[in-house]
DNA sequence: AGATATTACGTGACAAGTCATATAATATCT
DNA sequence: AGATATTATATGACTTGTCACGTAATATCT
């Protein structure tokens, strides 16, 4: 706590370097540069949109899928992807039908346009993932990943079992 | 590439357990999950927005500083920061007087219903820092952040440079 | 067979980020 | 002293996430 009553250029840099080792001060400004830039590499490959990339590439690679399955292998909300998909639908990117085994899903297949959309789009983000490999070796990656997995598994814990275990000691 | 025709839940695993290993598309959900656990834990803490509390946090530590102070300690830009200071102005938390110096910038300062509310979140965003330290180690956190340096320093390359590299080769 | 529970998706509402632009104030240059 | 360049902040516009809720379809139970 500080009782200073004068801007102060030392505290603030101390500041700032302390708040660096801080995890959840780190991820919002790592998050927003790393869509910023996937952004902008789109760009240079045809002008998606970072989620309609994502969508292409997910059925390029697997295949026709529904709704929840896209939201399954992106980690994200199913909203995200029942919005949209209609749009690339407009756009001519996708197919949308209803499941005749079970009426509640709709199962999404590229479509050529999409498909061109993807080829254009592919060889600009595989360079942006070979760059990034000149970055990190393949052992610093699983290391990376392992520390974003427990990272992850501690923010889903329930925040009320986080502040009980306080109480309990 | 697939001409897979027909859903099919092993390509959907598959898919899954090869982007866990993308750097890219992991932060969209951890980012995410680290600002709603975020949230929830203010909840408990007196109801302050992610934004009102790292702004009121940074003033309680470094005492009164311009809105590009903030917006630099909080790497962010200085328009999240300008947006939510009326509001925060509004409910009593700061205060903000332009610089006598310069009449360009804007001096925050925390003011005593920020410092109450800041007192009520305090120890909850602590207990949720102690509970980070019980999942990592300190050895390990600093490599984590070595690693996110590093993400970061690619992250904000230049598009043209990272592929103009590909060009060279 | 009918009632109840669960699941899939669509939509409302919101938070939090950015980039771009405009205005005002200051710094620098000639 | 006046012109030009730079800087600080405010605002427009947008993207991308989430949670909550409603509707429709299916699964399960009695």
């Amino acid at each position: 706590m500080t009782t200073a009553t004068e801007r102060d250029e030392a505290r603030i840099a101390a500041r700032q370097a302390r708040e660096d080792y801080n995890l959840f001060s780190r991820l919002p400004a790592i998050y927003a540069a790393s869509r910023m830039q996937g952004q902008q590499f789109l760009q240079h490959g045809g002008g998606l949109s970072i989620v309609e990339w994502r969508t292409l590439w997910d059925l390029h690679e697997v295949g026709p899928m529904t709704i929840r399955d896209l939201a399954t292998i992106q980690r994200a909300d199913h909203s995200l992807l029942s919005r949209a998909l209609p749009d690339m639908r407009r756009k001519g990117y996708v197919t949308m039908r209803r499941d005749e085994g079970d009426g509640r899903q709709t199962i999404v297949e590229i479509a050529p346009a999409g498909r061109a959309a993807y080829d254009r789009a592919a060889p600009v983000m595989a360079r942006r993932r070979a760059a990034l490999r000149e970055v990190f070796s393949e052992e610093e990656i699983a290391v990376f990943v392992g520390f974003l997995d427990r990272f992850e598994d501690f923010l889903r814990r329930p925040v009320e079992q986080v502040l009980k275990e306080e109480t309990a000691k």
